[in-house]
DNA sequence: TCAAAAGTGTTCAATGTACACCCATGC
DNA sequence: GCATGGGTGTACATTGAACACTTTTGA
């Protein structure tokens, strides 16, 4: 049952979610060497948040975090990872200033006592995707929904920095214990492709020819017989994961380290 | 404002503390070689649940996990972590048996509705401490508060057996990146004993030598010129912990290896 | 032929691992 | 003197880190 816009949401949503409790997402989009973040502005303000939103009733934690994404984003079967729930009183709508442009950007009033306005306990969710063409969708609360590099991240409303780099940190940890790049690769991909990757997410540089070593001999990308051609330039060759032991290294988690 | 009984708990708590969400810790106890995990049993029934409670409208995550475990063993000053949050929907009353035995040891009604059956999403802390000295206390609910070994784990309620399980392997996991024993060794232990006590909480082997090298060339330990007399046998040297650099390996975290 | 990027291998240092003997102590 | 546990060092293998030249390509 979506919501058509803010004000229902306002109004009807106290039926529809679990109060207390909310999902914020970092969603990390990677391309041609950039790593951003999903941000939202808050309608007529310059006020920046990470996507949020609640949990209906009878669904669990991933499938909300899942469509709350879907929603911004269009995407399916993002790769979530819930990384921290925060929950100190007073993280949300402490301001009497955001409760207020809250209640007139929906054209609802709103209490003190409403569902909306109280303590809210948020579930940290972060994952990461190709974001070159993603086309993405402001919520019912926002004018825009963009992505904004990681090293320009604006103050966010609530503890959003925060979370935010509670979500980085745990993406360049998770880094070494599990593979990463399927979705954020073509099928097919270079060395050079991959490394830059690597390097962007860790924002540091690594060798190029012991990068190149320790990929390999982990077994998780195979090389083909095939150049890929980048003009005035020697044609790198093209490598593929192997799905099966990138798979087995999700699931069983690895060792890496540069 | 504490309950003095379960029936006021069940009747009152509406006001006192957050719905839909509770916290479930994992209290694992050290001591002569052994790990164990405190548990608590119902009422009046072969029912064992991890210690847990509610959020107080005020009170923050730490805190409340915090108070929680200080009801059950009078610990103060808990290094808690937590480490995952659970919330499937029907994890916890999902049986008509679990409501009608709660329903009968608190000697008060519950219709559908009530606050404490309403879906829960509850938030995992895990700490260990020294349990030689604490002296468990059940809590309203419960006749016994026991100490368990962790490889006797009985069948536990809801998804306790989980939310024991994830705990144990982000126990694990921790060992290798912030330093611990301070609070689970006397102030002056040997060799053996801190080899001990990283076995035990690995579950595995450890060479000797191998480990001596290790701890001792992280820095965090210094060697005293003191022996403890053990018997018959050669007298092991003491150490202690160094504070300082303990603390600055909890706050920048360490990378360890067995 | 030149500029730009890709491919590749070796050396050295540090770390991890396996392993065994002697020493101290109290009975 | 003997049983028990503690203390210690070495050799080898593995891994990580630093580092530079040659090849390919198209303009």
């Amino acid at each position: 049952m979506p919501q058509h816009n803010a004000t229902e949401f306002i109004k009807k949503g106290e039926k529809e979610y679990l109060h207390h409790l909310s999902i914020d997402c970092v969603l990390f989009g990677y391309h041609d060497r950039h790593l951003k973040v999903l941000l939202l502005k808050w309608k007529d303000a310059e006020k920046w948040s990470l996507p949020g939103g609640f949990i209906r009733l009878d669904e669990n934690l991933e499938q909300a975090a899942t469509r709350i994404l879907n929603e911004r984003t269009g995407l399916d079967e993002i790769f979530l990872q819930q990384f921290q729930t925060f929950g100190e009183p007073g993280r949300s709508y402490r301001s009497k200033e955001d409760v207020a442009h809250l209640s007139t950007i929906t054209n609802a009033a709103m209490g003190p006592d409403h569902w909306l306005l109280k303590r809210t306990v948020s579930i940290g969710y972060y994952a990461v995707t190709e974001y070159s063409k993603v086309n993405p969708q402001p919520d019912h609360l926002s004018d825009e929904c963009t992505w904004c590099e990681i090293d320009a991240v604006p103050r966010l409303i609530f503890d959003h920095n925060l979370i935010f780099s509670e979500a980085l940190k745990a993406l360049r940890m998770q880094i070494y214990h599990q593979p990463i790049g399927y979705n954020l690769l073509p099928e097919k991909f270079t060395l050079p492709e991959i490394h830059d990757l690597y390097e962007t997410i860790l924002g540091k540089a690594l060798d190029r020819r012991n990068f190149a070593k320790k990929i390999v001999s982990l077994g998780l990308i195979k090389k083909l017989n095939e150049r890929k051609s980048i003009g005035a330039h020697r044609s790198p060759f093209l490598y593929k994961f192997d799905k099966r032991r990138y798979d087995k290294a999700l699931r069983e988690g690895m060792i890496l380290a540069f």
